[in-house]
DNA sequence: TTGTAAGCGTTATCAA
DNA sequence: TTGATAACGCTTACAA
C-alpha cells in the first residue's frame, strides 16, 4: 500500500538525522557522499532516509552550492523540427551529466529573448545555451556572459561576442549545392530566405542570423567564373509564409532572365516555394531546379525526391551541450568555434535548366 | 558602455537595503510590492536597485514562498512534431502567467520517465504536465499526485489515476475515416500502430496508451452493420521502423483476403507505411487506400495528397497548461477530462478496393 | 510605516 | 569522526 500522508510536509535532513540519531550535518555528509563519515552511521542514515522517503530539497541545495545543475536553452521555435531535435541532443547529453534543461521559445522576438535570458539567470542556472535571433542586439548576451555565467551560442554565432559557438558548417555544403546546379547548366540561381532584413544590406554582410549569412557565402563562393551571375535580384528574404513565397517565386520566375534554379534556406521555406510551385505549374526539376538547406523525413516521398543540405542538428545540440558542461568544469573547449559538417544528399529535384524559349 | 565587474558577487537585497538606508525587510517589501511602504520610501529603494542593476534570485525566494513558479512538462519525444508543437502551445500559455517550463524528454522509456518525475519534484516545480509512455506502470505518477503538486496528463489518459487530462477526441474522428472508407467500399481495412503490446491482449482494452486505444475505438464502433470486418490478423501493433513497418505492411496485402485500406497511427508510422507501399510499387489511393492519424505540414505536397486527422495539438497544450495554472490557484477545472476535437481532412488518399482479382 | 529576528533546507566551517 | 553553528538570499511574523 504505501504511506499516504496527504498534502505531507516534506521530510528534510533534520529528520532523517533525528531518526538515525546522528546530527544535522553528518546526516548531510552521509547523504552527500563528501566529508568523512564511519560505516556504520552511513548505513544507519541511509536506512532513516530510505524509511522516511527523504528527497533532497533542490532548492535548498542549490542556494548554498551556488549551482543548481541545470541549464538554460533560448530557441526561437521550438515546434521547428530543426530546434526539436537539437533540443533533443542537448537533453541527452546534459541528463547523462546529471543536469537539466529549462526550455525558453522566443518565437524569433528579440524581446523576447531578452526576457528570457533574464528570466533564466534569476532561476540561477549554471549556464546558458542561445540560440539568438538577431546578431546585432546581442546587449542582453553580453550582459549574461558578464555575470560570468559560462554561454554557449547554437547554430548561430555573433561577432564580437567572444563565447564558444556549435555551429553547421553549412558554407562548403551551400557551395557543392552550387557547384552541382551550375554542372547542371544553371546560370540563373536564387536563394530565399524567410529572414526580414530591415532594410539592411546584405551585400558584404552581415546578416542578422549568421546561419543564413553562411549558406549565402557559399554560394557566391560558387559562382566566379562559372558563367553563372551574382545578382541582387536573386537573392530575396521575406519569405515568411506561403503568401510572401508565393510572390517572390512569381517574381523570380519573371524576371527578363529568370532564375532556373532555386535555393530555400529552410524546410518552412522550401515547403512554401514547392507549394508555390505547385500552384503555378511547374514541376521539378523539369520547370525548375531546386535545393533545400535542411532534410525532413518526407523528402523521399515528395515527387521527386527532394535534393538537400543534410544537417547533423543533434550532434550540433550534443556539441554545444557537452561545450557547456566543460566550461562548467572551468575547462576551455578545443575549438572556440566548433564546426559540424553538412552534407548534400542528391536526390533528384536538379536537372537541367529548361531552355528560355521552347524553341 | 556599462560597468563590467567581472565575476561579480550578486547583489542581493541586503545591498539594495544599504543604499537605500533601510532595512532588508523594508527593501524586501518595496521589490515584491506588497506590505505597506511609504512611497518615498518605495522610490528610494526602486532607485537603489536600478542603481545595482539588482536582480532577486529566485531560488531563495521559491525556497520560503515554498513556490517556484515553474512547471515540469514530460514528454516522450520532443523532436517528434506532434510533442513539439505540445511544448509550444504550453510555453505559451505558462510564459503568460508567468511561470516557466522544465522540460524533461524519455524517448518513451517508463524508467527515464520514473526518473524525470523525480528530478523535476526534486526540483520544486509547482506542477506537472505529463504525457504518460504506459497506462500500467503508473506508480510513480499516483506517487507524484500524492506529494500534493498537481499533475495533468497531456494526450492520453490513465484510468484509476484521478488527476484532470487533455486530449483529442479522436474516436469519433476515426470512426469517421472509418466510414468513408466503407462508404468507398472497403472491407478489409487495416489499423497499423508502433506500439509494442508486450504480449497484451488488445481486445476489450485497455492499451497501454490510451490516444491508440481511442483510435481503435473509433474504427472498431464504424464497422458493425457495414459489411466490413472485424479481424485480429487487420490490428497491427509493432510498426516502429522503417524494417517492421514494411513487413507488417507486406503481411496486411498479402493476407488471403486482403486489406485494401490502411490507417497509419501516427506520422511516423504514417512515412515508413508510404515508403513501404512505395518500394513494394503500389500507388494510392489505386492500389491501397491511405489515411494517417496526424497532420503534417507535408501532406499536401505529397502525391496524392494524404487524407489525414488533424489534431488541435497546440491547442492541446495550451489547455493542459491552464488546467494546471487553475489547479495551482487552488481551482477545479471544468472537466476532469477536458477532450478537445479532431477532424477529419478529406484529400485524395482514398479511393474504391481495387477488384479482388483483375478479372 | 518600519525594523528586528526567525525561519526555509541545505552545505560548509570549525571545534571538539 | 562528529556536532554546533553560521552561512546562502529571501520572506514574514511580530514589535516598535
Amino acid at each position: 500500500m504505501g504511506r499516504s500522508n496527504n498534502r505531507r510536509r516534506d521530510v528534510t535532513v533534520a529528520d532523517v538525522a533525528r531518526l538515525a540519531g546522528v546530527s544535522k550535518a553528518t546526516a548531510s555528509r552521509a547523504l552527500g557522499g563528501y566529508g568523512a563519515v564511519s560505516e556504520a552511521v552511513r548505513k544507519r542514515v541511509s536506512a532513516a532516509a530510505a524509511e522516511l522517503d527523504y528527497r533532497p530539497n533542490e532548492l535548498a541545495r542549490s542556494m548554498n552550492t551556488g549551482r543548481s545543475r541545470s541549464m538554460g536553452v533560448i530557441v526561437g521555435d521550438i515546434e521547428n523540427a530543426y530546434f526539436g531535435l537539437a533540443m533533443r541532443g542537448i537533453s541527452d547529453a546534459a541528463k547523462s551529466a546529471g543536469y537539466d534543461v529549462i526550455l525558453a521559445n522566443t518565437s524569433e522576438s528579440v524581446d523576447a529573448e531578452i526576457d528570457a535570458v533574464k528570466v533564466l539567470l534569476d532561476k540561477r542556472v549554471d549556464g546558458l545555451i542561445v540560440a539568438p535571433a538577431s546578431a546585432y542586439e546581442t546587449d542582453h548576451l553580453q550582459e549574461a556572459h558578464a555575470t560570468g555565467r559560462p554561454l554557449v551560442l547554437l547554430d548561430r554565432r555573433v561577432e564580437g561576442l567572444d563565447v564558444p559557438s556549435v555551429e553547421v558548417d553549412i558554407a562548403p555544403a551551400a557551395q557543392a549545392a552550387t557547384a552541382q546546379l551550375i554542372h547542371s547548366g544553371h546560370r540563373r540561381i536564387a536563394f530565399i530566405s524567410a529572414l526580414t532584413t530591415d532594410g539592411e544590406s546584405f551585400t558584404g554582410f552581415p546578416l542578422g542570423v549568421s546561419s543564413v549569412a553562411d549558406r549565402l557565402d557559399g554560394i557566391l563562393r560558387a559562382l566566379p567564373g562559372s558563367g553563372a551571375e551574382s545578382s541582387t535580384e536573386l537573392i530575396r528574404f521575406g519569405a515568411t509564409n506561403r503568401e510572401s513565397t508565393r510572390r517572390i517565386v512569381e517574381e523570380l520566375l519573371a524576371l527578363p532572365d529568370p532564375a532556373t534554379a532555386l535555393l530555400a534556406s529552410d524546410s518552412l521555406v522550401a515547403m512554401n516555394v514547392l507549394l508555390a510551385l505547385r500552384e503555378l505549374g511547374l514541376g521539378v526539376p523539369d520547370d525548375v531546379s531546386f535545393v533545400a538547406f535542411d532534410d525532413f523525413t518526407w523528402a523521399e516521398l515528395i515527387t521527386p525526391p527532394l535534393t538537400m543540405v543534410s544537417q547533423p542538428i543533434y550532434e550540433v545540440g550534443v556539441a554545444a551541450a557537452e561545450t557547456l558542461l566543460l566550461l562548467l568544469r572551468n575547462e576551455t573547449p578545443e575549438e572556440q568555434r566548433r564546426r559540424l559538417v553538412a552534407q548534400l544528399v542528391n536526390l533528384e529535384s536538379i536537372g537541367r535548366p529548361r531552355s528560355p524559349d521552347p524553341r
